[in-house]
DNA sequence: CGTACCATTGGAAACGTTTCCACACAACGG
DNA sequence: CCGTTGTGTGGAAACGTTTCCAATGGTACG
């Protein structure tokens, strides 16, 4: 009751309980050495009865620090990026820093103002997977960026960043290889834009795989332009319009996966007995729901841990470093051999 | 460089180059009446040039609001309450709200350190799904907690609170229905923990639904505890070892859902020709990969928009509400019909 | 026994805003 | 011409902490 205000207990009731200074109060609550033993036993008993939360803002304030994090994103209601950032925020919480999300929705106007926002919200570091590697507005304003910075998937050489990548060329030689192998020579390949690390790193093993077959690259089944389940849709029902269409599929990205997936539909085309399809990226019970589909795993999860770490580290005072994580190809058409999913 | 802090601008590096009082510059910034056009357009000008970002920390601080929303959560990874969580946020986001979303992962002891974590970051306000109805510690916390609350598909009638919930019955009991028209008797039912709202209503539809054919309600078959893919498909199996199996399932939650699937991959049992399969909903690509299961269904990405609506309309002094959300049953057997997914 | 040092503690400034209050000045009516 | 009202502005307190600094008292050492 001698609180002034009525709904809050701050730590100048604590100091009035245990009969100490704020100052006192505040020493014992962070830790500090040097306090008796007396003196911290009657403070944590008065902040015990009192059930003391200490005011985070006022924390942040005078510490400069607000242990949070801010992840910018594309699309957030892709399940791939959102386990990313959830994966990191479990992650982040043990250190207990909190996350604010914020959704760019591919665009670049959204991007600048969302760090704006995350700038004026003080956070202590941001993750974010940018639209483009060349927007010359939001590359200055991260560069001006009072805090580390982490991209996804990007590479800004110019800045002092640190990138966590995926090594997809990989996966995809690997995917294309064994489509290759069986075969297939007319395989479309549908992703996102050339001017950036991913589809650039994918284009490199798609190409590789040809190239080690002594075979054409089919340049006319190669469409790349951006992240969208439309764009991904309409040129799939394109492709099939083509004299010589294709026998496979590979799409970028889960957004494109299912625009493809859709216009397979419309054309009446079976993933199962008619087409050949690997999906970059998979989605929740893919391996189970979706017998006889391929696709080019890389562990969400994994990436989100990784990306926690990698910014803690920016934080603590850390070089900025690129961590590259493996990608691999799966082939799901063992699912169909336990007479699963006919 | 006259600046005190080097990094940052604030408002008194404005007030200095527009040569007026700190609190003038905080009038015209925060829209105040009560100010001259000249004085409006010196300070504009002044913090357009210096590119101030006012420090939201401080804001908070002074004002005693953080433009800030809690969102705690049971599974973070489950894709249909992160489609929840992540078009709330979107819909926040336009109104000046940002999100922090923390992660229960199902356990009562983290609920209660995220609400005391929400507390301490002074949220305006919280929305959550919370484990059970019953857990004394986190309802005493909630009912101290400064800062209107929201539940997800829970009742707390003696606590202050709006709720959002399903109706979950109907979905349900269409679904039954359509089964027992089938000539169906054995449906299995596979779900959350009894003591909450979402289980006993969707438990209340495939009752009504038995009782309407004038059947017995097959007890044996009722498998009621968490919403945890192992307790699903553990129990899955064994429904599979009964002298009388079910010749349907319906899982509720998406946890349970794969549950059961992997389960009945095990089994070897096709979801496609063995056995009737309705998820109490759905998850990425549902309708489009999962040909012949069947779903309840319920809009994740309108419960978010809702969500963001109802909290809004608790802070802004308006009084709790009950909105209840409607489910429909979907049968997906028309895919097939179209020749996709054999 | 005095001095220097160390361990502990309290007081007060600082973090960057908003907002209350007081003041100056102009306009206006009596 | 003076009191009243109103408008615009500046100064300073306040938000709830942390941390610097000075002060206190005790202990060890010469």
């Amino acid at each position: 009751m001698k609180s002034k205000t009525a709904g809050r207990v701050g730590i100048e009731d604590v100091a009035e309980r245990a009969g100490v200074a704020i100052s006192s109060v505040s020493r014992v609550l962070s830790g500090h050495k040097a306090v008796s033993e007396s003196m911290r036993k009657r403070v944590e008993k008065a902040a015990e009865e009192l059930g003391y939360q200490p005011d985070h803002l006022a924390q942040s304030l005078r510490r400069g620090s607000t242990r949070t994090i801010g992840f910018m994103i594309r699309d957030i209601m892709n399940p791939f990026f959102s386990i990313i950032a959830q994966s990191c925020e479990i992650e982040l919480q043990k250190s207990h820093y909190s996350m604010i999300l914020v959704n760019s929705g591919g665009s670049e106007t959204n991007e600048r103002n969302n760090l704006n926002l995350l700038k004026s919200r003080r956070v202590d570091g941001i993750i974010c997977s940018l639209v483009s590697e060349n927007t010359v507005d939001v590359k200055s304003n991260l560069k001006n960026f009072n805090a580390p910075v982490l991209l996804l998937d990007r590479e800004l050489p110019d800045l002092k960043t640190s990138s966590l990548l995926c090594d997809h060329a990989s996966g995809v030689h690997d995917a294309v290889s064994h489509l290759i192998s069986e075969g297939h020579t007319r395989i479309a390949f549908i992703s996102g834009p050339r001017n950036i690390y991913v589809t650039r790193n994918r284009l490199e093993g798609y190409e590789r795989a040809f190239k080690e077959a002594k075979l054409e690259i089919p340049t006319d089944l190669v469409k790349l332009k951006d992240f969208s389940e439309k764009f991904a849709k309409e040129e799939t029902l394109k492709l099939f319009q083509l004299p010589d269409p294709p026998t496979a599929i590979l799409t970028g990205g889960i957004g494109p996966s299912g625009g493809a997936l859709y216009a397979l539909k419309d054309l009446n085309k079976s993933v199962y007995t008619d087409i050949k399809f690997i999906a970059l990226d998979e989605w929740p019970f893919f391996d189970i729901l979706s017998p006889n589909l391929m696709s080019v795993h890389r562990d969400p999860e994994i990436m989100g841990k990784y990306a926690a770490k990698l910014i803690k580290e920016l934080i603590d005072g850390g070089a900025p470093k690129t961590i590259v994580i493996p990608t691999v190809f799966r082939n799901h058409e063992s699912l169909t051999d336990q007479g699963f999913g006919k």
